[in-house]
DNA sequence: CGCCCTGTTGATACGATTCAAATATCGTGG
DNA sequence: CCACGATATTTGAATCGTATCAACAGGGCG
């Protein structure tokens, strides 16, 4: 079954939520490009807890830091069913060797990270987790490009383990988001919600735009 | 003087503590390489309160983000004296297309994005204040590639940018460090540190090694 | 040498974590 | 299709850590 995977240079396939794309240290051969769906890098916490380093959505490539030392830095876990393109190192060695538009490929791959690198520092890691709850939301629907507004939600203990909190805080924040109308349940684990307020609410962060007076 | 930017093709230059290289939102014209000194790179936060979101310490490259857009994300400023290669983007153009090279040090700055951007989250922004510190210092250590395990500390409302904490929560945390003999003063703003103690009070997060017990 | 800025320390209030219990939800098999 | 058990989520109350404000000390610069 692996040799498969080695000898066939581009596979894709749709994985059920809960697949191991890899493990952290696990050496690495293949890089992944998502469809669509999501897909989360968890990196081992000395203590136990497993912290999310990193959400990947439609279009983002998965496994990249590998090219430098051949090992793969986190483990890589679909969050939903996802459909990936699997691009084994073989396939890329050939392509790289003097390729300009590999070059704008790689900083294209590289300015997104970049972004959501830094959002992910003053967005979801700073400040009360009331707000951080509302910024991963808007985090979430723009990575799954979901146009209309709905969404899926994670387990609450992955939200926590994306904000580095504890999953009672995070199920209390989304508690208060629920009764306010910004988000609706529309079906089992998908709500529907309310763009123009969350926008208002995470745009700016007066105080008076507390959700509290809302409901 | 804008002029000679432009036409000189690389420009070396040491720069003073507090220099900034560039503006967040300015548009780009070349990306720098640091030689020695320390450089952040900072994002005004809508609150007003800035965050740093990243540092760059001996060898790293300052401003590639621009390459996609031709606008500057952050604002980079020396935290030292540091010295600099000013590297034009018509340089970089010319070095650019079809050159295998160039990949493999973008896959290289790449990946040393990538490490501490990981560890950013990891260690930087969760957990208590305490923790946070040590490992701040541990990070600057290495940047700085002291080999001697002295440091110059940069300004607590910087540190406290870095971890996204108070001022006042970092002092605590410092002044702790300084009674059980983790931080000894050497000179002003200057400090050793005994790395022994301060890698086995990182290294494992059991709270029996709390520097409490070690005073 | 003295002023100003930076850093330190203390007291209080708020927010988050924690542990525990109750409730809701999901998947499964009858 | 419904009932059930297992799992996930919500809620409550007490504790702990951090932010905040204000006052103070100390070092560095003119």
């Amino acid at each position: 079954a692996d040799f498969d995977q080695i000898l066939e240079p581009i596979r894709r396939a749709v994985v059920p939520t809960g697949t191991i794309l890899y493990s952290e240290g696990e050496s690495a051969n293949a890089v992944y490009t998502v469809r669509w769906g999501l897909v989360k890098l968890v990196k081992q916490s000395p203590d136990g807890a497993p912290r999310i380093v990193r959400l990947l959505g439609t279009g983002a490539a998965v496994g990249l830091e590998a090219l430098k030392e051949g090992v793969y830095w986190h483990s890589a876990v679909a969050m939903r069913e996802t459909a990936l393109c699997r691009v084994p190192f073989g396939v890329l060695d050939r392509l790289q060797t003097g390729n300009a538009q590999m070059t704008d490929r790689l900083i294209l791959q590289w300015a997104r990270f970049m972004e959501y690198a830094d959002r992910w520092i003053t967005d979801l890691s700073t400040g009360p987790v009331k707000l951080r709850v509302q910024h991963l939301i808007a985090l979430l629907l723009e990575i799954t490009d979901s146009t209309t507004g709905e969404i899926e939600m994670p387990h609450v203990d992955d939200l926590a383990a994306i904000l580095g909190t504890s999953a009672e805080s995070v199920s209390r924040a989304m508690a208060e988001l629920k009764r306010a109308k910004v988000l609706n349940r529309v079906a089992p684990r998908t709500y529907r919600c309310d763009l123009e307020t969350l926008s208002r609410l995470t745009g700016l962060h007066s105080p008076s735009a507390d959700f509290a007076r809302i409901a």
